[in-house]
DNA sequence: CGAGGGTTTGAAGTGCATCAAATAGTGTGG
DNA sequence: CCACACTATTTGATGCACTTCAAACCCTCG
């Protein structure tokens, strides 16, 4: 229990939780423990929970009738996910999969509902967090039209954590290629040559999941040409919510 | 003036201003006509006014460096954008050019966001309103990356206001084929090309802006195989705001 | 060691973009 | 009402980026 609770308060959305609906959220909480494919819900259906990652990733996608995916979204440790359903509607915007070992909270959302409809300073919290991810939402829909594929790697390597020392800069890529490469909405096969490309363009180095450069100088300008925003344009994850 | 509040109550998110309020918007408001190619605002400008369309068309779209552009959306009479400098940032998420004479009223965000600390049920509209943009989004973006430019077309055309008589359902592009492709996201050539098998392979008939068939049951199921939903998908532009 | 998934590489195809040019439409001034 | 200018739309030819299909490779883990 104290270990949800302590989860629970790590989300920027909840900080303005009052005491009693906290209580009440942690005691319907439930605490489960998923593998790879584990299906949590699928797309239109009706929504009467919604879900945090404590530890894993998840990945938030739409499937046409033919079967071609599109990924939303890569949620790492710390996000929410199936939230919308607190509007009118309630249904999933899309279906949501594990796709590592991953702890998951799952909690109902009527109490989410009826907090945003008592308490104000909850309400304002989750007009940010929306806006947060509309912007998210926007550049993405830029990335996705603009952008060519090598320059979408260079970008989506910009935004994750990067580890500096000796003036050489290590990124370690969180989940697989053929993950990262649906990401991004392309192929697997796109993605490896587009990283090859990428290498020969920047001078990054790659050895499996790890990535190296000596700046990220160039890298930033091969990628950020095709974009509306200069370098820093954000990091990936920051929202702390995202379905 | 009377005629300003006219247009502000017909909005759904100024339904729940309090009256003191809207009187101080009314006050504040000013009321512009702007011809063709007129720019509003740039994208990551300050953003201290907000804007809603009495009349005509605004084309909502991003730059590159290079000069490409992405449209975002295009906006007909009844819409609100430049709203989000609401939140944190207080930048516009991307620029505003008038598409089309129209008569733009401007709005200070600063009341707006002090109605949305004040006022809850406003905070709840604003809420519903941004859910159902994000509803937008999301299918945009899946739409950008599963459906060819035909079925893009088709499932454009599926959501404008169809006219029926006798059997034989009518539509009229709101805005000139140039524009259409660029909302979306293909050029005019492509466009012009990918009209024209939709008309072959689902035998609508086009004249000009305006275009009729029989039925709408192949076009739907030519365009929405390449959807997550069925058919009757949402309409276009009932969200009442946009940017 | 061997099976199976992840990754890379090669060859060929598809869809859309681009460039170029013809055609249709629209509004203007005479 | 016509001719001109200008813009929108269509059509053709070609190129590039990404996909698809196929096969090899590599790594990890039982």
């Amino acid at each position: 229990m104290d270990e949800i609770r302590k989860v629970l308060l790590s989300v920027p959305l909840f900080k303005s939780l009052q005491e009693d609906t906290l209580e009440n959220l942690i005691r319907s909480a439930s605490l489960n423990t998923h593998t790879k494919k584990k299906i949590l819900f699928i797309h239109e259906e009706k929504a009467e929970r919604f879900f945090l990652i404590k530890s894993g990733w998840v990945k938030l996608f739409r499937e046409t009738l033919e079967g071609d995916q599109a990924v939303i979204d890569i949620l790492p440790q710390g996000h929410l996910f199936g939230e919308m359903s607190v509007f009118e509607g309630g249904v999933y915007p899309y279906s949501a999969e594990v796709v590592d070992k991953s702890e998951i909270i799952s909690l109902p959302t009527n109490i989410l509902k009826s907090e945003m409809e008592k308490n104000h300073d909850f309400a304002l919290a989750f007009l940010d967090v929306m806006a947060k991810y509309r912007n998210r939402q926007d550049n993405e829909i830029e990335h996705r039209v603009i952008q060519n594929a090598p320059q979408r790697i260079g970008c989506f390597l910009l935004r994750l954590e990067k580890e500096e020392k000796d003036g050489i800069v290590r990124i370690h890529l969180p989940y697989d290629k053929t993950l990262v490469a649906a990401r991004l909405g392309m192929q697997p096969e796109t993605f490896s040559r587009a990283l090859s490309k990428l290498k020969k363009e920047t001078g990054i180095r790659v050895q499996g999941a790890y990535i190296e450069m000596d700046s990220i100088d160039p890298l930033a300008s091969y990628s950020c040409i095709a974009c509306s925003s200069e370098f820093p344009c954000g990091d990936l994850g920051k929202t702390g919510c995202s379905s």
